[in-house]
DNA sequence: CGCTCGGTTGATGCACATCAAAGGCTGTGG
DNA sequence: CCACAGCCTTTGATGTGCATCAACCGAGCG
């Protein structure tokens, strides 16, 4: 009996492989072009980008689906090409923690690889369909570390982040109406297309309220007042800021 | 009488500049000494370091002197040798938030300077008698921007430092007990004696409050509750923790 | 069809903020 | 030397913003 079930887990692991590798592409030669406008690999040209990705996995999420766990073994890092990213540090009372929303350009898990052995601090979830490129940690070793321009890239896409990330905490006293303006008025800055008042990161009240600490009923509380208002108006899980001017006022009073 | 008051101003600027410079003097051998001890230059003998800090200019702080003032043009980078700095973000409200305690192996304003130009975001203050290895602008772009391992080590105390922020975000929901109790032992966990359970920074409880973003007299009635169990007690500014055993439960539960 | 998930609304309670007042300690200047 | 100002701590009274709990609705989905 206990072999019957150990044969079906061996087979829908490597069914289970299957399915991923099938999901888990090489890079072409667009997706490269695409890498090229991000400041990471800014001053790099497409055949050094080629060399510095050597082994890299171009894999595609669907929404919720899980990129790292948090407490798995670091054995790659990722690049995000479209889509998004949540960073959550689950919490001992089960409600988690959204600690960084990643969007194209981010990098996330590289430094962790700076450490011989390591594991994923956070668990790190597509927000609606994303595409990465996943790099090894063998190509981390060989090409990244010793490479000074890229290392000082990496820290400083890190600390852009971790301004963010101060950012928001400066923000802990302010009123919620006033975080929550914040937190959609930096969403939108990250937006590649300027004119466009739709947030590319569908987001749920729940991940809103993740994200500031907060409980969601609070978070809808404020955001049906200015759906009322007409500030905002959401579509199939993505956001629309029509207001934005009322909002910035709102963060800036 | 415009005039005078302008020359006023030169000449307290001239003292003051003849009294800055004449506490900032070169690091010596035992300096040096110290730094090798630090994870940044772990790998690095003592000529490395000698090589790689060019320029640099040791400086002693009083308690509560600035080091850097959020807008100045960032000049150099600091690497903290004794006592302790603090990162702090003044807000709009005028209540300051406290981002971050830098402790001996802290490096503070590197990655600012990847950057040609760049300005300080954050006010950083001593706390308490502090000293500080200021590394100058044009060394850093000649030997530590080209040094991928240097900048591999950079990310790695700066991913350290991320990861500290991120646990305090972690707990924005939790009673403010747990939250307090999580500070003091995470600050107890960088002393470099494990057996001293006397806090190396000096704190107020203000401090205290403008690191959790809560109110101080909030932060003061739980820890004269402390205080009265036995739990902590402190003698002139420093905090000395009795009950570590009882203060990680709070955390815990 | 029943299921789950996300959004919404209302009633109630509490943890922490705010305001106020007072005492101790330190440094400073007359 | 004292007087005074400024900072830190303490305690109490009062207020409030958000949490919590509970119930309901609509949409999507197997």
């Amino acid at each position: 009996m206990i072999y019957i079930i150990r044969i079906k887990e061996i087979l829908s692991d490597i069914f289970y492989n299957i399915w991923k590798s099938s999901r888990m592409i090489q890079p072409n030669d667009y997706d490269i072009l695409q890498l090229e406008k991000f400041e990471i690999f800014d001053g790099f040209n497409h055949q050094d980008i080629k060399k510095i990705i050597d082994g890299a996995a171009l894999k595609n999420l669907r929404h919720r689906e899980m990129l790292y766990s948090s407490g798995d073994s670091a054995e790659r890092f990722a690049i995000v090409l479209k889509g998004a990213l949540k960073l959550v540090r689950p919490t001992t009372h089960g409600d988690d923690v959204i600690v960084y929303f990643a969007t194209p350009g981010d990098v996330v898990g590289a430094l962790l690889l700076n450490q011989r052995e390591s594991r994923y601090p956070i668990n790190v979830k597509a927000l609606g369909p994303t595409t990465v490129v996943c790099i090894p940690r063998a190509t981390y070793e060989a090409s990244w570390m010793v490479n000074a321009k890229l290392q000082t890239k990496l820290g400083s896409v890190l600390f852009r982040r971790m301004k963010t990330i101060q950012d928001d905490k400066t923000l802990i006293k302010a009123p919620l109406a006033k975080r929550i303006a914040a937190l959609l008025i930096g969403l939108l800055a990250r937006n590649p297309d300027q004119d466009s008042n739709v947030l590319m990161v569908p987001l749920t009240r729940q991940e809103i309220a993740d994200s500031l600490g907060v409980a969601c009923e609070s978070v809808i509380r404020i955001m049906s007042d200015w759906n009322h208002q007409g500030l905002i108006h959401s579509h199939d899980k993505f956001l629309e800021v029509d207001g934005v001017d009322r909002l910035i006022e709102i963060v800036n009073q």
